[in-house]
DNA sequence: TGGGCGAACCTTACACCGTAAGCTCTTTGT
DNA sequence: ACAAAGAGCTTACGGTGTAAGGTTCGCCCA
């Protein structure tokens, strides 16, 4: 502690290679980071103050509490989304090429952070028609606008957000919750043991278990989506 | 304090009108309510035990942690699934109008429980083939058997399952979360002051809110259950 | 040059949390 | 009548979020 404390103070201080400082992104990142590799439940101040070298009193210039603490985790990840060059904002090549790219988009986000996602999913948002997880006003600006200037009606752009960001919802949650993440605030130490569950009261769960243990999120999403799209075209004027 | 503890150990301990023993199932009711009332995030141990008069060391000797607390609430919750006379377990009037009843069930279940709901989507279930909201061997087994006795090959019936559940679990939470429902564990003291949302950098928002806001829960639900089941129909062998 | 000023970080303190361990009644079986 | 057991209580511990105030240090202006 004498020695970290040398270094960042004594010693170098402006060339600070060792404790680049605090500040806002650098702790949202780190809880970023904590989140993905520990889980929402383990994240404490204290621990994350101990992941920058800090007390945890010292996070609270730059975060008012841990729940903005973990809205701003959210932000941070959620703002990924912009910097994916598959995605775009504005409909160059028609509506149906700009939902697939956003969809895409989301669902390489929550893969990439599906201890993060949950929260993504399950967090208030800023209005309650703003819906998750698209939940940013910027993000609805794009989807209504790119909708509403590919032939939608107001009506049927607001109908085609909710019905996509339901179907993003639920495929994605489940999809990243099957990944072994914790959705929810559980884990527990240990990752609950792996319980052989008794089927014998269950025929059809027996004959059917290999079938239900498949991984065929991919091929699922996609054909979903493409159904999607085909009843938004229909709702289309 | 001297007056319940005589109220119920000295005069009348049999008759026990004024505290009826604590039990399991008391408790899990107890949770459920509180809960439904104050939400997740102010459940403790200690407010649970005051609620049923009782310290909170003795709800240990019936539940064996706060985690497994909140799986017995979830599974109170869904067992009223079994007590909802318009769910069936089976397909006794073909498969579309078994999974129109539990469907309907479901939402049902989900406006009566909006606080609890969000557990019960997202906590981790008993094995990762069991997804949520239909978490439970048995209505897993009725599932998959009401639609393999409706000429569904196993493979569409197992589809058929992923899809139903991604469907209830994107609109349903999306449903209850809109309803102020702090899903995820929020819920801070008062609501939240109703930012009026400065729009005028969002054109086409400004232009739709008024649509935005309405309250097309139902309906969206119904139309996009009814293509649902269009689709389902359509892998049905 | 130096003196103070504000930012950045630390220390202390508090109320509350989940829960382990052990104790004390009350009820019941014999 | 007495022992055993069941049900609830007491105490205690380490951990949590965070309010309040203390300390150090670089920087700016006199």
């Amino acid at each position: 502690m004498s020695e970290s404390g040398a270094a960042n103070r004594g010693e170098a201080p402006k060339a600070g290679a060792d404790k680049p400082r605090l500040d806002r992104q650098r702790i949202l990142e780190a809880g970023v980071d904590f989140v993905e590799e520990f889980g929402v439940r383990q994240l404490t101040m204290r621990r994350l103050g101990g992941e920058l070298g800090v007390e945890a009193m010292s996070l609270y210039r730059y975060v008012p509490s841990r729940e903005s603490l973990l809205d701003g985790i959210v932000e941070t990840v959620v703002d990924e989304l912009y910097r994916d060059p598959e995605v775009e904002v504005e409909p160059d090549h028609g509506w149906q090429d700009y939902l697939l790219r956003l969809a895409h988009g989301l669902r390489r986000l929550a893969l990439r952070r599906p201890q993060v996602f949950p929260l993504v999913a399950t967090r208030p948002t800023e209005a309650p028609w703003v819906r998750p997880p698209l939940r940013s006003l910027r993000w609805v600006e794009s989807f209504l606008g790119a909708l509403t200037s590919s032939g939608f009606s107001d009506r049927a752009a607001v109908d085609a957000y909710r019905a996509f960001s339901s179907f993003l919802l639920g495929h994605l949650l489940l999809e990243v919750s099957s990944m072994g993440a914790d959705v929810g605030p559980v884990e527990e130490a240990e990752p609950r043991p792996p319980r052989p569950t008794d089927l014998s009261d269950y025929p059809v769960l027996q004959r059917v278990q290999e079938l239900l243990s498949e991984d065929r999120s991919e091929q699922e999403f996609e054909e979903a989506l493409d159904q999607l799209l085909d009843r938004l075209e229909a709702m289309r004027n």
